[in-house]
DNA sequence: GTTGAATGTTCTCTTTTTGTTCTCTATTAT
DNA sequence: ATAATAGAGAACAAAAAGAGAACATTCAAC
């Protein structure tokens, strides 16, 4: 089990060599997670290195290499560095803050649950065929939200909401070829509403 | 049998380690479960690891580590349920064979970052402004995929890329709005790969 | 090659944080 | 009344964190 520090130390190197290429010095360990001493950035390093995190070329500088295998045993917490925002035309720019992200902050609450998505009507809500969508269990939603709706008690469907002032509900699909369809609201029940949405490109 | 402050303290413990990555400190414990004394938050681990539930490290700091019985209470995994699939028109249907989404398959990959991505240049891929892609950190990659290209050093862009036979490369933008300019190929620096993209709602 | 700056390695020391073990008190159910 | 459960907090032991000096080795410029 690793201490905070040497954590620490792992995930800056790690980000390090994903924006550099190369590993750090000692020196700039140190800087990096916050210490003066690099001795104690050499311990750090050890400790990583007899736990077989990394391995070091001896003497040599900048010799650390980040062993691949180890690393995914390690961590529990699905968290991912943040490197920054990319916008086009534009160095990719650090964002103040915040550093990683926690993919728990999405699955923690146990009324949350995935569903994959098939079929283009979301398409222009950035919601493709084959997206994985996480639902919120919840039976009310606000106007706008996307929502799974149950409709007469059979068909399921992902929509955004839209109430209409005459107590009518409409199911807006974001796709153009696509109509928006309106049903008394005794006819519709909301499932959940959409808080996520991933999608993989493997 | 657990009285509830020893219940308490366990899922305390599950919840603490799949957010953090590792284990809380007796301090961190008591502030947790809402007392002061971390004598006491001590005197619940102990009974906890008495009855198997825990493994405490002697005098490690953060050296609690939880046993099998108590993942399989609670996962501490980056699980969240798959229920099924959703299509306009038709009842969730149950996806065979799949019955969950592990988020560690998804990005826990020493070699993966995430990166938030600012623009409009991606909309018709379904990648929106503010959401966060997940980058694969290679040099090289395959026709069709859409990758962070360096420009000249210096300018960082998410394009799909083409390579063109006359040894130039296309960049294109999945937006109508925009052209796909092309490259001699030594300009671009490729340096990652599109794997994943996640959006949140809250 | 030689040299010197940069970097890696090994220490010893101090301080801070955390784990461990107590004792004492309060509350509640049987 | 008694036992089980809760909680506060003091006192001490041990680990972790950190500073920094001293020395060894690399590596690039000459």
């Amino acid at each position: 089990m690793l201490t905070p520090s040497e954590r620490k130390t792992l995930k800056f190197i790690q980000r390090y060599c994903m924006e550099k290429g190369y590993s750090p010095t000692l020196t700039e360990i140190a800087e990096g997670i916050g210490i003066k001493s690099k001795g104690v950035a050499h311990r750090y390093l050890k400790t990583l290195e007899s736990l077989n995190m990394v391995s070091i070329a001896s003497h040599r500088k900048r010799g650390i290499c980040l062993n691949l295998e180890a690393y995914e045993n390690q961590s529990v917490a699905p968290i991912i560095p943040l490197l920054g925002r990319i916008a086009a035309g534009q160095p990719i720019e650090a964002i103040e803050g915040r550093e990683e992200i926690n993919l728990a902050d999405f699955i923690m609450n146990p009324d949350r649950y995935a569903l994959q998505v098939t079929g283009d009507s979301m398409i222009e809500a950035g919601i493709l065929d084959g997206d994985t969508v996480i639902i919120k269990h919840q039976n009310i939603a606000d106007n706008g939200d996307i929502i799974v709706a149950l409709i007469d008690g059979i068909e399921a469907t992902l929509k955004r909401l839209k109430k209409l002032p005459n107590g009518m509900v409409l199911l807006v699909p974001e796709n153009k070829l696509m109509e928006a369809i309106s049903y008394e609201a005794e006819r519709i029940q909301i499932q959940g509403v959409v808080v996520g949405q991933l999608r993989s490109y493997q």
